[in-house]
RNA sequence: GCCCGAGUGGCGGAAUUGGUAUACGCGUUCGACUUAAAAUCGAAUGGUGAAAACCAUAUGGGUUCAAGUCCCAUCUCGGGCACCA
């Protein structure tokens, strides 16, 4: 072979990978062990986009990085395969969803070994595999059992016309957006999870993550704590309303109520002359989606004709009803202080009510202290057939009842028509024999909804350690080597799902399940990558980059992952740049060239297209080095890459190669020089590195740097005037300890001196620097 | 509205503790090779200027021997939250 040709080199690579097997992992007791995951994807018919090969290849580059540091590596890779889309498309062509996601999964399995990702392959997940949900049914038993799964009437958006639930965002304008009739408000009985049991913990732990500081903050807004008190209004004729505040201190300036229009005790405080205006009110106020409630920021609200007792002042002040107080949070009942609450201001001048600066009381006599959070119970009933089934089911009078353990999983039925039916309830309500069901010789009729997908990803983490345990959902002896997980990278989800794995990490913990509290120890939060135009890629605007074409193109896998490696720091967004795509390239064909000797020849049929390299080796073999020019420009790529992968810094690494290579070329490369590179580049382009290994005889263990060798016999001393570049001197190592020399030295240089003429103020020499800087 | 980021050449971006601004790559220009083109190799490339030099890190101030980096104010962009009492 003799010219980079990345296609055949990656087919062979892949191959040898395919049968060897070098990343199946194994516990290794005493063994440093390492693992590291992305969000697993949700395999999609269009395949792998430039996004996930971001995504995947940073988790690629660790792993190869600590691989080749001889710890024990595990880096998994499964599929979250429940979801919208495959029902969407099953409702669309009758095809089944099982059939597609099967399509589905083969091909990205196949596109992501054209990538030559160091995958354990024998771990694969899928989460709508029978033997995955399974397990996740067990999950869901588990919460069941300590109450936190349950049941619970909900308001939820309705279209009668559809006959199904809608979510906010489907709502526009108090209109279905599909029928584009009015919706209506439904009470429901939905599943929920308990997660707010655990709110203060998953709060509390946030501090200690490694993780990016703006998903913490979106964590911690997100959960929303607020500590302050309850305190009750005595109501004359009706009962007592109670609300919250954080400021108690205030309750002297409390000069009225205010209700949610959904508060229970708005129908009992209206009298005949307000009854008619609350319920109107309190019918549109429902009709309002939340988002529109927000949009308007105009108060509205309407008196109920009732008053209740302030207990501080002991006057009798109005109950009103309006929108800006929600019902969900805290009581769904506030005292208004329009002396401190912006709001309450607004409202209180709208509707004329006094506004009194009453003094602060220093403690709080009339309240109990209460804390309150924005979290709600985590919602996770779906009224679909592509999700994993409840394992529930009803008896004749309603009551729900667990599937036991042992009829685990609870099969989702093979069903030809998955339109859901008329009452909204999911397709699953018309496979009649899978409805029926005896649990303890009682008949019953199993749960219709299934679960959020985010219950299914809720635990797959854990799954990895040992997903062909067919006894138990994970092995606590493996979990207990491998995890937690030491390094989880993605692009999304910055608070659902890494909530959810947090609440389910803790209720496992407590269960004696899991040896730790908290799943994931470092996040690495990778940014997008957009369209060369900057915007975002969609089909309908026809920017999309496919990696495969560019794999294809002749460009190679190595090429690809590099390049998305040097496009920019991971955790930005970054825009496409076809001709960067051919710089980097470039830049492995000079790699190559610096190992095998080579002759031009056909070039990929890119949109940029770049041919082998010509005559390199021979370039630099030309003024063949001598091994010593090059030590301290070996250690010293060494040490950057180590450091920049180590910091996350991948283009910068890149870069740092690109100069190790640069530098090479000029003054020739040694055995030990091109033994680095491609030990150095194998995190990045392992199937070129591969290659470069074997011609060179050399393993892939990472090298190590030794700071004495980055010292040079002489450095340069940067010359400043007033804080101005005006000289270098090259002085010896030995010179630079010698400050008096070094400025005698500087004082004496021709370009120093013309700045010098009307005396020297005084110097300052900083070692660390290599720098003087002198006053005049 | 509130909170958090960011703003550096023609472009993507470097600059790790306040110490040589513009690494690396793209693009552009010139040269070598070639009948020619591509590829490859080499050189140059912040602006003004013949040069010396001066001016440049969103804008305006400040601290410092020294500021892209620290402080104050302003502008712009991005993200998150958004009537949470």
């Amino acid at each position: 072979m003799e010219r980079y040709e990345p296609l055949k080199i990656e087919e062979k690579w892949q191959k040898i990978w395919e049968k060897e097997k070098p990343f199946r992992a194994e516990e290794k007791p005493g063994v440093p062990k390492m693992m590291l995951a992305e969000m697993f994807p949700y395999p999609s018919g269009a395949g792998l986009h430039v996004g996930h090969v971001r995504n995947f290849t940073i988790v690629d580059v660790l792993t190869r990085f600590f691989e080749q540091q001889r710890l024990n590596v595990l880096r998994p890779f499964g599929y979250d395969t429940f979801g919208l889309p495959a029902e969407n498309y099953a409702i669309k062509t009758g095809t089944a969803p099982q059939e597609v996601t099967k399509v589905n999964i083969e091909n990205f399995r196949k596109q992501a070994k054209k990538l030559g990702y160091a995958i354990d392959w024998n771990r694969e997940i899928n989460t709508s595999d029978p033997e995955y949900y399974r397990w996740t049914q067990w999950c869901f038993l588990q919460l069941y059992k300590k109450g936190l799964a349950y049941q619970k009437e909900s308001y939820q958006w309705w279209c009668p016309e559809d006959k199904t639930v809608l979510a906010n965002e489907q709502v526009e304008g108090g209109k279905c957006w599909r029928c584009g009739s009015e919706v209506e408000k439904k009470k429901m009985k939905q599943w929920f999870f308990k997660i707010t049991e655990y709110a203060d913990e998953l709060l509390d732990d946030i501090d200690a993550l490694e993780w990016p500081e703006k998903i913490k903050t979106m964590q911690k807004n997100w959960i929303g704590r607020s500590v302050g008190s309850e305190i009750e209004f005595k109501v004359a004729g009706a009962e007592d309303i109670t609300v919250f505040t954080t400021r108690p201190d205030t309750i002297f300036g409390a000069t009225f109520l205010v209700l949610a229009p959904e508060h229970p005790s708005v129908e009992f405080l209206v009298n005949d002359d307000t009854k008619e205006a609350v319920l109107e009110y309190k019918k549109q106020a429902m009709k309002k989606s939340e988002i529109e409630r927000q949009e308007n920021k105009e108060k509205t609200g309407v008196f109920t004709g009732a008053f209740a007792i302030n207990p501080a002042t002991k006057s009798k002040i109005p109950i009103y009803v309006a929108d800006y107080v929600l019902a969900g949070y805290g009581t769904g009942a506030i005292m208004a202080v329009p002396a401190y609450d912006e709001r309450d201001r607004e409202f209180a001048e709208k509707f004329d009510l006094p506004i009194v600066e009453a003094e602060l009381c220093d403690f709080d006599r009339f309240g109990t202290p209460k804390t309150t959070y924005k979290m709600r119970d985590w919602l996770i009933s779906r009224q679909r057939y592509w999700g994993c089934p409840i394992p529930i089911a009803y008896d004749k009078e309603g009551n729900p009842h667990p599937i036991p353990e042992d009829q685990l999983p609870v099969m989702l039925p093979e069903i030809s028509d998955y339109q859901p039916d008329e009452s909204g309830r999911s397709a699953l309500s018309k496979a009649k024999d899978w409805l029926k069901v005896t649990i303890d010789g009682e008949e019953m009729t199993r749960e219709t909804d299934t679960l959020d997908g985010y219950a299914c990803s809720s635990w797959y983490l854990w799954r990895y350690a040992s997903p062909w345990d067919t006894k138990q959902a994970w092995d606590k002896e493996a979990i207990s080597y491998w995890e937690p997980l030491d390094y989880y990278v993605g692009g999304d989800h910055a608070v659902a799902h890494l909530l959810y794995i947090r609440f389910w990490c803790k209720f496992f913990a407590d269960m004696g399940y899991l040896p730790f509290r908290e799943p994931v120890k470092r996040l690495l939060y990778n940014g997008y990558i957009n369209a060369p135009d900057g915007k975002k890629m969609s089909k309908s605007k026809g920017n999309v980059i496919d990696p495969l074409d560019v794999i294809n193109d002749g460009y190679g896998a190595d090429t690809l992952r590099t390049y998305e490696m040097f496009i920019g720091p991971y955790d930005q967004d970054a825009a496409w740049d076809t001709r960067s795509v051919g710089g980097v390239y470039r830049f492995l064909n000079r790699c190559w060239g610096l190992v095998f000797s080579s002759c031009s020849g056909p070039r990929p049929a890119g949109p940029s297209p770049r041919a082998a390299g010509a005559n390199s080796r021979a370039a630099a073999l030309r003024n063949a080095p001598s091994q010593d020019k090059n030590t301290t420009i070996r250690h010293k790529v060494i040490k950057k890459v180590t450091e920049d992968i180590y910091r996350y810094n991948f283009n910068t690494a890149v870069a740092g190669l690109m100069e190790y290579v640069n530098e090479l070329y000029k003054t020739g490369a040694g055995e030990e020089d091109l033994v680095v590179l491609a030990k150095l580049l194998k995190p990045f382009a392992p199937h070129l590195a591969s290659e470069m290994l074997e011609k060179l005889g050399a393993d892939d263990e990472w090298p190590k740097w030794d700071e004495k060798y980055l010292v040079s016999e002489t450095v340069e001393v940067v010359v400043q005037v007033n804080g101005k570049l005006r000289a270098k001197l090259m002085v010896s190592t030995e010179d630079l300890e010698d400050e008096d020399k070094i400025i005698d030295l500087a004082l004496a240089d021709e370009k120093v001196k013309k700045y010098t003429d009307g005396g020297v103020k005084k110097t300052i020499f900083v070692k660390r620097a290599k720098l003087i800087n002198i006053v005049v």
